[in-house]
This record gives C-alpha cells, structure tokens and sequence, in this order.
DNA sequence: ACCTGAACACCGTTCAAGT
DNA sequence: ACCTGAACACCGTTCAAGT
C-alpha cells in the first residue's frame, strides 16, 4: 500500500559494512551516505516541487539534492514525465489513507474530495499533473476510491462508470483551477488584493452583466465551499437520477 | 467578438501598395508577401499543433512555417504561453459561434459542451491547454456562454457562481481526460486495441472488483455518450438542488 | 517600426568510462 | 550493478544590428 514507509536498501548497506571489515577503515568518500533508490529519488523530487514549483522541477535540481550525477536518476526512474507522476502519486497516496472510514458514502465522498483539494492547496503542481494523464497511479487511486463509495450508494453497472467519470472529471477540472490560483496567491494577504485584480480583470474583459455580478461575487469567494458545493450538485444529480432518495 | 475571420492588415497592405507606387516595382525579396500580424501568428501556431501535436510547438516551428526569424514573434507575441492560450482561444471562439441559439437551455448547455468535445477530439491540444488557466480567454468565453444558459435556467446569484464553476470545471476535466486519449489514439482501427490494452492495465494494477469491472465495461465505451451523460448528472444536480424541475 | 539571426542560458537524455 | 559527468541535441528568449 504505502510505498513511502518502507526501510530502505538494507542488503546493500550491509553489504559494504561487510567489505570495509577487510579493507581501510571506511573510505570516507564526500558522497551521501544512503544509496540511491526510486523512494528517495521520488521523496527528493516533491521536496523540490514543493519549494520551486513545477517549473523548478528538473533532473539537476533533483540530482543537486541528492548529490549525486544526472544519469544515476536514469537507474531508478524511465523518465522525467513518469517522476512527476510518482511524485503526485506520493501525495494522493497519503491523502487517500488519511481520508478513510466513513460510514455514510455521501460524507465519505465529501471527505475523499476535500482530502484532495487540500493536498493541492499545499502542492500545486499535484492540481497541475492529475489532469495531464488518465492512467497514471494518482488518478487510478482516486478512480477507485470514489467508485467504491458511489458502489455503496446503490450505483452500478455503466451508471457507475457515468457517474464515477463525472465526478473524476470534475475533481481534475477544480484541481486544476484551483492549482492555477493557488500557484499565484502564495501568501494569503495578497489574497483579497489578487481576487480584486480578477474581478476587474473579468468586467473589462467581459461586458456581459452576468460576468459583471459573478466578477464582484469573486470578492466573498471562497474556494473550498465552492469546491464542495460542486461535489454535492454532483451528489445530487447522481441520487436525482438513481430515482428519489432523500435530498441532501 | 470573432477574432479570426476578420480580414488581416487591410490599411498596412492598402500603405505597402501606395509605396510601391513611387519607387520601384515591389523589391522582389524572398520573404513571404504579407506582413506579420498577431492573427497570422496565431494562425500558423494552431496549424504546427495540428499537425505536430503540442510538444511540436516551438519558436522555431513557428518561425520556419511563416519563414521570419526567432525573434519577429515577440514583436507581436509576448509569450509561448500567450501564443498558446490564443491558439486555443481561436479554436473555442469557433465553436462558440458555431453552437448558437437553441431556445432551450438545457440543450443549448448539451450544445455546447459537445462543441467543446468534439473540437477537442479534433485538436488533442486545447483539451490539455484549457485546465491549465482558469484567467486565459478560452476559459472565459465557455464560462459566459454556459452562465447565460445556466441564467436562463432560472440559477443566479451564488448558486450561479457555483454550478457554474461546477459545470466549467467538469468540462475541463474532461477535456483534458478525452484529449489525453485522443493523443494517444490517432487512427480509429487502433482504439480497439488501445481500449483493450487499458482494461488490461487497469486489471493488473488494480486487483479491486469494481475496477475490474469498470475495466470490463471500457471496451463497449463511448467517450463522447459518457461525457453528455456528465452533463446531464450536473443538470439534473443543480436543477434538482434548487426545487423540482420536471425531471430530464 | 519591424524584422533578423547569432548568442545566451538553460533544458532532458545518453553513454563511455569508472568503481 | 551502480554511478559519474561530459557530450549531444535540443529549447525559449534577448538584443545589437540591419532595413
């Protein structure tokens, strides 16, 4: 399950204590001690996300961090596109055992998208990757998550492949929105003066009255309860359409 | 409102003629006959994504289809990202004003999200453009488009704000869902193929029944009836939310 | 004003050579 | 087997110099 918890490279390490008994008394080489290996390598790249963001991400950032050569990352990890995917997995990984065991599936569907939207609110770049690529781990995981809770609503069959892209989709799409935002705003005074930017932004851009009154709704906008307002008109829809049960 | 289909640079080429009139009979150069506008640029941009895909697009590619140097772009472009967002830009403000005028909202939000749809299933590139700002031009057209259908529906004020953004966002994960796929999967003979290579993938990552199933039902699936019926779980989700509609 | 193209400061990835 | 780091083949962007 948790790929992030497990000891690391134990034989090898054992390995060379093994040798140096026969040789001089350890040869104190300026390298890093531990062993490369795919975890640290991915424990390294989101290290590096976090504090520089998705553009700071590159092959000599990572090796930097690690001190060690460009190609050693090659051993471990195919590609530069496939760490990221790691790297987002990690985190959706964490998100999804901390966000478990809720009886009522509605509240647990809740619970499983605030967990994701929150993880993005801390790492942006993850709300820029999800949507880049369907099939990679993050996504299956959220996939199969929010398909056993829409399971025990009653939902199956191509309903639940209706209901369970639908609400995939829209995760991505808010991700993603949200990333944007997220990526800009870093401190959270500067908050009401960017939303004031936007709003103004939005009215000249834009002269239609109903762009006007969503523009100055921006000012008392909260993203979280707009987010969750979101999953509950997709809660809604997916009951609505299932025949009557009780509203929300 | 359409950018695109206004004619380019009438007063500079009717000014080129005037000058020609007093000196020599036009200079002959080897260089393309018109002159660089931003519209041409764009133009050429959208054409290198078309056929080159998105990691197609470089300066350079740009440049050598409209046979100028590097640096003309920045004369008229500030950005590659800019240059981006108005490639897309240009595709959606098709669209838009191809998917006009049905009386009846709920078809005329189907309307336009399948304009969306099928314009990403013909340039994999906006789909996976579009979740990447929510402030660029592209984003809000579709984004005024949909909230005068969803005005039209009866929503306003903050219920607005949120189906709307709701709405915007599922369709942008979508998109970048189906674009994903459809970059993937060029010619129609292969997608069988490609479906069953996935099902497979998602059987042996995922061990999980529901995925198992899920993974079954990929090969009999249509990307473009599961995408409407996302549309219609949000429709039915904010009509139900805010008291009975007659059902969908 | 508009355009050119060399130059700059980077990238991801590979691969012979080392241990 | 694992790692190194120089080398390769690219990038986006700038800017003095031209017209």
């Amino acid at each position: 399950m948790d790929r992030w918890s497990t000891p690391l490279l134990l034989d090898q390490r054992s390995k060379s204590v093994k040798m140096s008994f026969m040789t001089t008394p350890a040869p104190r080489t300026p390298r890093r001690s531990d062993a490369l290996s795919r975890e640290r390598i991915v424990e390294a790249a989101i290290e590096v996300l976090d504090t520089a963001g998705e553009s700071g991400l590159t092959v000599r950032a990572v090796t930097a961090h690690l001190s060690t050569g460009r190609g050693a990352i090659y051993h471990h990890v195919t590609n530069k596109d496939e760490l990221l995917a790691a790297a987002a997995d990690g985190v959706i990984s964490q998100v999804m055992a901390t966000a478990v065991g809720d009886e009522d599936p509605r509240r647990a569907v809740r619970a499983l998208a605030l967990g994701i939207f929150d993880a993005i609110d801390d790492h942006p770049w993850v709300g820029t990757q999800l949507p880049r690529d369907p099939l990679q781990p993050a996504v299956l995981q959220i996939w199969r998550n929010l398909g056993v809770q829409l399971h025990h609503l009653g939902v199956a069959g191509t309903a639940l492949s209706d209901a369970g892209s639908a609400l995939v989709n829209y995760i991505l799409g808010a991700a993603a929105q949200h990333a944007a935002g997220a990526r800009r705003v870093p401190d959270d005074a500067a908050r009401k003066d960017h939303l004031g930017r936007i709003a103004a932004q939005w009215a000249q851009l834009d002269a239609h009255p109903l762009m006007r009154e969503s523009a100055a709704l921006l000012h008392e906008h909260d993203d979280r309860a707009q987010f969750l307002a979101g999953v509950d008109i997709f809660l809604a829809g997916v009951l609505h359409r299932k025949g009557g049960t009780a509203p929300l």
